[in-house]
DNA sequence: GCCGTTTTCGGCCCGACTGTTTTCAGTCG
């Protein structure tokens, strides 16, 4: 066996072989094909390696078929994509790199490669600065400065999507400035933001109107917008200042509808969406439900997904997972909401890094109407965030019970956000746990280890009485830090089996447990607590980041711990020996 | 290359925008 592959890995391999069949002009159904199969892989939640290993049927997965499934079988086992070895004898590797330069496809990746032998983008870059790239026919000035231009936007940005948190502190005041332009009725972002996928890689911007060269307009000039890609009377795309890309479409109001719908995607429940129309004979497109040249539907979403014999679909479940056979069955399930959760069960204060006090953020949580809060400062082994020793977690109890004298409308739950040590220990003695109402077990040091020692480590620290709540549990940080090696179906089994709650950490930063992992967590029967891991009274407001990974996992309020009442909630948490 | 209460063969989304091509190809979403 070969080094570990990561579905990321894998997946990004059967994208670049796409590329190069692209680029050497393949049926283009065989293109997406591979391109279909990466997808399912990178959405994958236990890892393709270990299904391999287990020798688990790959073709059960969608888009998967018998040549895929080999190939992926002999990539995990040897190393090698044979298809990807056999085209890369004509077409270099590298040319799929520049496949990512905006504004450049397979076609002019060919050409530029026959004409100039040119293979990567330093060489490309070279060409164009060159003035050289206009020889081509196909291309010409114009083309050969947004090549430019696409080069150097591809390095300051790498590949990395922007966090949902990040793209909407700038997508939303901009949306709202295009909703005040004249002739709006309505404005929304659709695409991955409003599926609410952790990352988008662009936003997708919704106006309903009668005058599109309006809004287009007001959105050149926009004082955000850095950069117009393309400015038509329908159709838009600008950079922002940030990097974010922005496409606005302008439609008119009745077919909001369906063009949300359409926009809001994923590509995949389009697809899906579409082929039930063509069953009845109808035609859906971003328009509208037509039959022949008839409208049926256009102007809501309901509306269409009822035609269609479905229940409508939240947004977040739009990813061709067996949410159109459940709304056909009515047996969708109903999403945990925001306004369903009665206390957040991991928090700080002053006492550790939070930068707040008890009061402010007991305070801030009644403000919120929530009936209980935890105070779950850090354990001995956080040194720089100033951890708790047994001493003063009992200093800080008495500290509690002052306050909590003073209110009758919220229940203080006293709690530890414990250290898991590198041995499975955790950093509290077990005479000390018992005495709090939450622990909360997490992981801060020794992220690199091996995957059989982060798994023991773990199952090691589960087996104490007093685990409670698994805290962040692969302590990955979104294009930050990957998350830790571990086995984590197994880990998932142990907590389901003990009782323990898995955490889904609402920090933007954070969003750990991810929506597959939280699927998987939810698959193997485990609780799931979603906590805001405050660190100040503001960061309650952050709660509704973890929700949206939640309902993504597809959870109710009855898979999350946190929507019972302080009395139910403790009948839930592990049971003591 | 995948998929199938139409099918194991014949489908597989298509419209908007740009640039250069004088009527449309390439790219994108």
């Amino acid at each position: 066996m070969s080094k570990r592959l990561k579905n990321r890995d894998i997946a990004g391999l059967c994208e670049r072989l796409a590329d190069l069949l692209e680029i050497d002009g393949a049926n283009p159904f065989r293109v997406r094909a591979w391109r279909n199969a990466a997808e399912t892989i990178a959405g994958l939640s236990q890892s393709v390696a270990d299904l391999v290993e287990k020798d688990t049927d790959l073709t059960e997965y969608p888009h998967i078929g018998q040549d895929i499934a080999e190939g992926i079988r002999s990539l995990v086992t040897t190393g090698n994509l044979p298809p990807l070895d056999e085209i890369a004898a004509r077409v270099p590797p590298e040319l799929a790199d520049l496949m990512q330069v905006q504004g450049l496809g397979p076609k002019g990746v060919k050409a530029l490669y026959e004409h100039f032998q040119l293979r990567t983008l330093d060489d490309l870059e070279r060409v164009a600065r060159e003035g050289r790239v206009r020889e081509l026919s196909g291309f010409g000035a114009k083309k050969e400065g947004a090549l430019l231009d696409g080069i150097e936007r591809l390095r300051a940005a790498g590949e990395q999507r922007a966090r949902l948190a990040d793209a909407e502190s700038v997508a939303v005041p901009l949306r709202d400035r295009l909703a005040e332009t004249p002739g709006v009725t309505e404005a929304a972002i659709a695409g991955s933001f409003r599926r609410r996928r952790e990352t988008v890689g662009d936003i997708d911007l919704l106006v309903a109107t009668g005058d599109g060269d309006a809004v287009m307009d007001r959105l050149v000039a926009d004082d955000d917008v850095e950069r117009v890609v393309s400015h038509g009377s329908t159709r838009s795309t600008v950079i922002l200042g940030g990097g974010l890309q922005v496409d606005v479409r302008a439609v008119s109001p009745d077919s909001f509808g369906a063009a949300l719908l359409y926009f809001t995607g994923s590509k995949r429940h389009n697809v899906a969406l579409r082929q039930r129309a063509v069953d009845r004979d109808w035609k859906l497109n971003e328009y509208g439900l037509h039959d022949g040249e008839e409208s049926l539907e256009a102007e809501s979403e309901e509306a269409i997904y009822r035609r269609l014999g479905l229940d409508w679909i939240p947004p977040e479940l739009r990813e061709d997972g067996g949410e159109i056979a459940a709304a056909e069955k009515g047996s969708l399930p109903e999403l945990v909401t925001a306004d369903a959760i009665r206390g957040n069960l991991h928090g700080h204060t002053d006492w550790s890094d939070g930068k707040d006090t008890l009061e402010a953020m007991i305070e801030a949580a009644r403000e919120r109407g929530h009936d209980y809060i935890a105070i779950t400062d850090h354990g001995p082994r956080v040194r720089i965030a100033n951890g708790l020793s047994p001493e003063r977690l009992a200093e800080q109890a008495d500290a509690i019970d002052a306050l909590a004298a003073r209110y009758d409308d919220i229940t203080i739950l006293k709690g530890c956000e414990v250290d898991i040590l590198g041995d499975g220990s955790l950093d509290l003695p077990d005479d000390v746990l018992a005495r709090l109402d939450i622990v909360v077990c997490s992981i801060h040091y020794e992220l690199r280890r091996s995957r059989a020692e982060q798994t023991e480590r773990v199952l090691r620290a589960m087996e104490n009485p007093h685990f409670m709540i698994w805290g962040h549990p692969t302590a990955r940080e979104i294009n930050r830090r990957e998350p830790i090696d571990i086995d984590l179906e197994r880990c998932l089994e142990a907590a389901a089996e003990r009782g323990i709650a898995v955490e889904i950490n609402a920090q933007p930063k954070r969003l750990d447990l991810c929506d597959t992992n939280a699927r998987l967590a939810l698959e193997k029967g485990c609780r799931l607590a979603i906590d805001t891991d405050a660190h100040a009274t503001h960061h309650f407001d952050l709660l509704r980041h973890g929700i949206d990974q939640a309902r993504r996992a597809g959870a109710t309020a009855a898979d999350v711990i946190n929507t019972r009442s302080a009395t139910d909630l403790r009948g839930v948490l592990r049971s003591r020996p």
